[in-house]
DNA sequence: GCAAACTCGTCAGGTTCCTGTCAATCATGG
DNA sequence: CCATGATTGACAGGAACCTGACGAGTTTGC
């Protein structure tokens, strides 16, 4: 009761956090049933949205490391769901596809995951799930700004 | 400059989650002039709050589990931060409270963390700031309530 | 009063992720 | 044209965290 509303006590970027770990908890319920982890359904997203990505391109999307992103991908092609192919003028890396099972099991996991967070945003009204969407948009702009310092 | 405006395509945790990954890189930038970690850091605003807080209390409110916590507070009491007593009660539980080296360390890092957040949320409007906080106090709420299920 | 259920701190084991590094390859400036 | 720097994927090693379990202690319900 008390240890989410005031813990965080004037330090926005825990509040942050915790939306953040509520709200992935709630979409990995939703992912184990179809047997997704979080990381994976993330690759899955960016690889609908933009085919033929490397595993840098993805690391850096999912705000992790290329060999975190690796691992996670090794595990995406161990259940036949990506494929790994050499890019056609970089040598060095590799075009990530999603397979046609790949695709299948995305595109039912997607709106489970939707309907989960719409779930957790009902008691919202429109205006405040967009001043919502604006203020997290414009902060990880900000945060992106300062890393090239 | 893509990577971060439109990866997150209408799945509002990721992008939740860049957020976090942007504010805590920014506070544990202040902190590592203080040889604080962003958790040893949230676990002494927790006992700056609330001293006497048990290791579970601790876990709870950062979200994390016991064992973290457990190692957490290792480290702040192997610096002289924090110190773990017998609870009057309960004789299971230990008080943790923080020392005055570790209250005059926090103290000098808590401005230092608020400038930074203050920083990142300088371009924004005190409404669009206040819709944030309200938002993500809403998505916490809702969070939480689904844990219970 | 007492047994069952729960919570505390702790230990062992495993998973996930990161840092640091490497050769190979591409990009950039003189 | 070529040297320097940057980037890609991979490899080791370690740090951080979690799950599952345990004894000890507390709370709850009958």
């Amino acid at each position: 009761m008390s240890h989410s509303e005031k813990a965080d006590y004037g330090v926005v970027s825990f509040l942050a956090r915790h939306v953040w770990l509520g709200m992935r908890a709630a979409i990995e319920d939703e992912l184990t049933e179809f047997g997704l982890t979080v990381p994976q359904f993330a690759t899955l997203l960016m690889l609908d949205h933009a085919p033929g990505m490397s595993i840098a391109e993805v690391a850096r999307a999912c705000g992790t490391t290329r060999q975190a992103a690796n691992e996670m991908v090794a595990g995406l092609q161990a259940h036949d769901l990506v494929t790994r192919s050499p890019h056609p003028t970089d040598r060095r890396a590799q075009q990530l596809h999603t397979t046609e099972a790949g695709r299948e099991l995305f595109h039912k996991a997607l709106p489970a995951v939707r309907r989960r967070e719409e779930e957790l945003e009902a008691g919202l009204s429109p205006q405040l799930r967009s001043a919502g969407r604006e203020w997290m948009l414009a902060m990880a702009a900000a945060c992106v700004m300062q890393e090239k310092d």
